[in-house]
Parts: structure tokens; C-alpha cells; sequence
DNA sequence: GCTCCCTCAGAATACGATTTCTATTATAGC
DNA sequence: GCTATAATAGAAATCGTATTCTGAGGGAGC
């Protein structure tokens, strides 16, 4: 059943195997007849072109590939990635790609992604996502003229295509919120140190405190990996300095949460004495007491702009803004 | 750069393509020095077999599927899969596979995808998550003698190959653990009705109820979709009739706690007049209030052993048990 | 009536690896 | 010293499709 080749489709018509394979390309060169001959005997047997022979021949594979800088362990139950995989996959079926995913297994895998995906040719192009401020994978895919687009932003190259939250200006929107309800001490916890986006949302933050007129201060700022321990401990060392925050704008809505619960565990009223803010309006965030404000990150829009950027890159057109930016909007609820 | 051949390699070391192919498939027919001086240029020039030629030429792409049976929209935000990806990522990377990832985008496509993947060849194995009762992917998987293991159960055929977490053991386990602290009308959230994992859940559940020798009262199930909407008009329902439940196992954590959420609004106090349990002990879990006993599936390890059983399968030795079970614990929390 | 062009389909080749087949050389056995 | 047998590497076929090259046939133009 599945050792169907066009050959035999070409038997089966009385033509010859070019004609079969020009008539599923719908080339305009084939006459009637024998066009309505062929898909006949196509239709009847059910067949469908082998893809790896069409790969081969091609040079296309028609997969993209998502690269996930993170270790499987840090990607597990993090609500961002089910909808932006979704998401992707949704997108580039309407495209006719289909999607490879993989982590970052190790640090020494990182680099085996890159031989195993791309040097194979096994994917046509790569959506990279968590870029850092200064990132090899990126200056080399560039350098190898490979199709990539980043989710995130990468400023040292200006060739690199990418597709960004507006971070910066969803961070001042929610910072520029907390103050204007009155809170005076906003703190912010970022993610990794080294990652674009943890350094983009502290930008943000920076601006809105100075359109307020009100100086920064390295004690109201902290870090955190992607769990809740890490965002809690976070969250004792601001609480330890005096004077405490009474307001904190978290990385994402898992890092807001930790610090959450470790400010409640000392005792302190929310929103009250202490406001929170997120980010991902995750489902979490309605579940929770009191239940988050978040900045909602619009993951399908990311997804779906950089699968068409990539697609376009690989099918050799340019993309017209090579950097694009996503708004982002608050969604209120009562933890601020 | 990448367009490196074996006939460069070939050339550049003074020898045929034939043993450049030999030396890198590690053919014990070849001679050392030849070795040596093969893999010194291959070295030297970084050269890496193109994956679409070797994918042509061995009949196997080296790529799994994962079909998920569901659309992008109930996807978005569902921690089980993210944790499912990347389990699945890391465990066949660790065997030179990589994975492609499919949803069912709306009911006609998902035929297409098997048309997609499967008939195309474009992937050597599938792996299922999400059956139903009776379902027809499964049956023409098996006609075709397709290679593909199930997350979930499958009985009306032997043949296929499954690994699924402990269903009746862990629903079991928790409306005992709910009786057995005395509650006395405890009630059942499932998922969509045909879903195999809905129908399992409930037959532990009814089970216990037997073991405890107490009626089995259909006024106390309800089902939902997986969302929190749905889950929360399923409680109001349950909430109407009388007598109102003194305790609710829902099928997975978003249901059981969209139910939670109604029996606040309904002012029921929780855990003193109501309990609750869900599946996956997601991280939701330890951020609501109260925090949401619940029933911890091992998602690694179904991850793990259902890629194992794949390969297995695709490399032709025959799977040792057919079906394979993992078991599940009760995480106990404020909840229940 | 002859040439020219156009349309269209078959033959042949290419894609880049793997593998079977074949040939060469060296070694052993007598 | 001659044949039989390994050991080893090159030549060639193959995987299934896309595409270029080639040629056959028909219609238009003079």
C-alpha cells in the first residue's frame, strides 16, 4: 500500500513517471486528458508523494524548526510554550511546513542542535527563542547565511529578522500603572541575568520611573530563574532591605507568583501593602488569591509573524520590516 | 560552505565517495590509515551527511510525530504539554531522533495529517496522545502496519502498543482517600466523553465507591471541556441537585479547579465543607488557595517509555510488554 | 507545399547518500 | 611457483521525485 511510487501511478495511466510527477505539480504544460487520466488513477489508489525524495530533489524539507534555549526541565508545565508551539504549528500548516522542536539539552548539545538541524539541512530554516545579549548561535547562523528568525531582538546584527513582545513598553506601561495608583517603591525581578528579554523589561521599568521623576535604585532589583524556589528567594532579599517595595513587576507570571507567595508568607497584605504584577496572563493567573494582574503577552500574534517571516526567508523573499514589534496589553485584576 | 559532499571529502582525501561513506557508518572493512586520513579532512572541513539524502537512500527520516488530538486553542496554556514535548525531545534526542509535533487543526485536517506525516513518510513513528473510545486513526494506523505507540489505552485491539499513566489505580487511590476521610457523596468531573481517559477515571472512581460499598449515583458526574468555563458550569449543575457533593475529583487540574472556583462563588467553604482533587499536580497547584491536592501522573516516564517502545518498534524488535503502566501518586495538599 | 514555431510528453539526468557488485592486491597453503 | 582465499577499495546501481533536454506532431504563415 505505501510502496507506491509515480512510476507505477505512470504504469497504471500509460504515461510516462514526468508527466505523472508534472501533473501533481500542477504544471500548466500538461494537457486535459491526460491531466484528468492521472489524477484518476492517483485518486484511486491514494497516492501521495514520498517526502523524502521530494526533499532530497527539491532541497527543501518543508520543516522549521523551533530551538527552545532552555533545559527540558525549565520548560516543563510552563504554559508559554504549549501555546506558542500550538500556535507555530498551527501557522505553518497553513504553509504546508510542519514543525521540528528541540531544547537545549545540554550546553554541549546546544551546539550538537546546530550541526544536527542545520548543517543535516534536516529543516529548512529555525525560530529561535530566549535570545541573550550576546549570543554565538546567532552570530553564527548569520554567518552561514542559515534562514532564521528570532522570537526576541537581537541588536548587535541588523540583518537578524525578528519578532519581539514590546517589552520595553509593556514593562514602562506596567510600571508606569503601579505608580500611578500610588505605589512609590516598585521593585522589579527579572529572569536570567543574561537574557534579552529580563534586560528589556528592566528598561522599561527604568523609563517609567524617570516619566515619574523617580530615581532608581539597584536595591529594589532582583533575579530569578524560571521557578517558583528561585522567585522566592528573590523575593526575602527585597523583602530584608528596608525600605520594603510595595510593589513588584515580575519577569513572568510564575516569578510574580513565587515572590507573591513568599510576601504573603511574611505576613504582608495584597494588594494593600503590596501590589504584583506578571507577565504571559497565564491561566494561573485567575486561579491564584487574589488573582494576578498580568501583562498579556500575545503569543499566537508572535507565532504566527515569525513562522511568515521564516517562511518567507526560505522562500527567498525579503521581509519587509525585518524587526517586529507585538504590543502587549494589562489585564487587571486584584493583585494590583 | 554547507555544500560540502561525500565526493569533496572523497576527493580531498584521495579516495572514493564509497569509503568516505564507509568510514563514517563506521565500516569495520576499512583499513586504519585509510580511516585516519578520511576522517582528518572530514574533521577539518566540519563535513556532515545531508539528513534528506540519507533519509532517501535508508527509507528512514530519523523523525518521530506527535499527534495531538486536539485543537491549537485547548492546547494554549496546558502545562501537561509542555512537559510532554520536552520530555519527549530530550528522551529521543538521546537516540538520534528528532521530533516533529502535529495538532489537529480542525476535523478535516486531521486526516490530513496523517496524509501528511504518515503516507508521505515523513516521519519514521508516531506517538498518540489522546484517544477515544473507538477510534478510527487507531484502526487504519494498524491496517497500515504503521509503526506508532499510544499515550492512553486501546483495547479493542492487542496489537497496539501503549503506555499510559494508571487511570483506574490513581482514581482509585483518590475517591478512596475521599471516602476514607469522610466524605460521603463524592462526585465526578470527567473530560469530553469519548476521550478514553474520561472513561478510565470514572471506572476507578467507581470502583472505590464499591470497595466502600456505596451506590454509584449518576447525579454526581459531570463532564467538561478543558477549560475553565466549562468545568465551572459543570459544578453549578452538580451544585443544583441535591444532595450537593461533599467532595469533587476532577479529571484534571483546570477542572478541577474552574469547580472550586464556582463552589467559592456559591460561598461553600473548602476543604471543610467541600473537597476537591485534580491530575497532573500541575504547578497551578501550589499557587491557589487552598492549594489543590492532587493526583501526580509521571509524565517523564510516559514520555520516556512510550519513545522507547517507538523506536523499538521502528527498528523492528518487538516491544517486550505490549502495554506498559505507570504508576501515578496522590499529592496531598490543602484542598482535600 | 514548405518552414517555423508551439505544444506537449517521454527520456534522461540530478539530488547526495548507502550498498551491492566487482576488481585488485596480498597472503597462505601446497 | 601456482592457485585459493581474504581483505579492501572502487565502480555502479539505487532510493523516488523534479526538471532539463529532446523529439514528435500539428497549426500558422508565406
Amino acid at each position: 500500500m505505501a510502496e507506491l511510487k509515480q512510476v507505477e501511478i505512470a504504469r497504471l495511466a500509460g504515461v510516462s513517471q514526468a508527466t505523472v510527477s508534472r501533473v501533481l505539480k500542477g504544471d500548466p504544460q500538461v494537457n486535459e486528458a491526460m491531466r484528468e487520466r492521472v489524477l484518476a488513477v492517483v485518486q484511486e489508489l491514494g497516492y501521495v508523494p514520498d517526502a523524502r525524495a521530494q526533499s532530497l530533489r527539491s532541497q527543501r524539507t518543508r520543516l522549521l524548526g523551533l530551538v527552545v534555549h532552555r533545559a527540558p526541565a525549565a520548560l516543563a508545565g510552563d504554559p508559554f510554550f504549549s501555546t506558542l508551539i500550538a500556535s507555530i504549528v498551527e501557522q505553518s500548516g497553513r504553509y504546508d511546513y510542519h514543525l521540528c522542536v528541540d531544547t537545549a539539552r545540554t550546553a554541549r548539545s546546544q551546539r550538537a542542535i546546530y550541526e544536527e538541524l542545520l548543517r543535516t539541512r534536516r529543516v529548512d530554516g529555525l525560530i529561535l527563542v530566549e535570545s541573550e545579549t550576546h549570543d554565538k548561535r546567532i552570530e553564527r547562523l548569520c554567518r552561514e547565511g542559515f534562514p532564521f528568525v528570532l522570537i526576541g531582538r537581537y541588536d548587535p546584527i541588523d540583518a537578524v529578522c525578528s519578532v519581539d513582545n514590546d517589552n520595553i513598553g509593556a514593562a514602562f506601561m506596567a510600571t508606569d500603572y503601579l505608580l500611578r495608583t500610588g505605589r512609590q517603591r516598585v521593585a522589579y525581578i527579572g529572569g536570567p541575568a543574561g537574557l534579552t528579554v529580563t534586560r528589556d523589561r528592566l528598561q522599561g521599568y527604568k523609563n517609567a520611573l524617570e516619566a515619574h521623576g523617580i530615581g532608581y535604585n539597584p536595591c529594589l532589583i532582583g533575579f530569578s530563574e524560571f521557578n517558583e524556589r528561585s522567585a522566592a528567594s528573590a523575593m526575602a532579599e527585597l523583602l530584608n532591605h528596608s525600605p520594603a517595595p510595595d510593589a513588584v513587576l515580575g519577569l513572568d507570571d510564575r516569578i510574580a507568583l513565587g515572590a507573591m507567595r513568599e510576601a504573603k508568607r511574611h505576613g504582608v497584605r495584597i494588594p494593600d501593602e503590596i501590589a504584583f504584577i506578571g507577565f504571559n496572563d497565564s491561566p494561573l493567573c485567575n486561579y491564584v488569591e487574589p488573582s494576578l494582574t498580568s501583562v498579556a503577552v500575545d503569543i499566537p500574534a508572535l507565532a504566527r509573524k515569525a513562522t511568515e517571516m521564516l517562511i518567507a526567508l526560505i522562500e527567498g523573499r525579503e521581509p519587509h520590516p525585518k524587526r517586529q514589534i507585538v504590543p502587549a496589553r494589562l489585564v487587571k485584576r486584584e493583585s494590583a
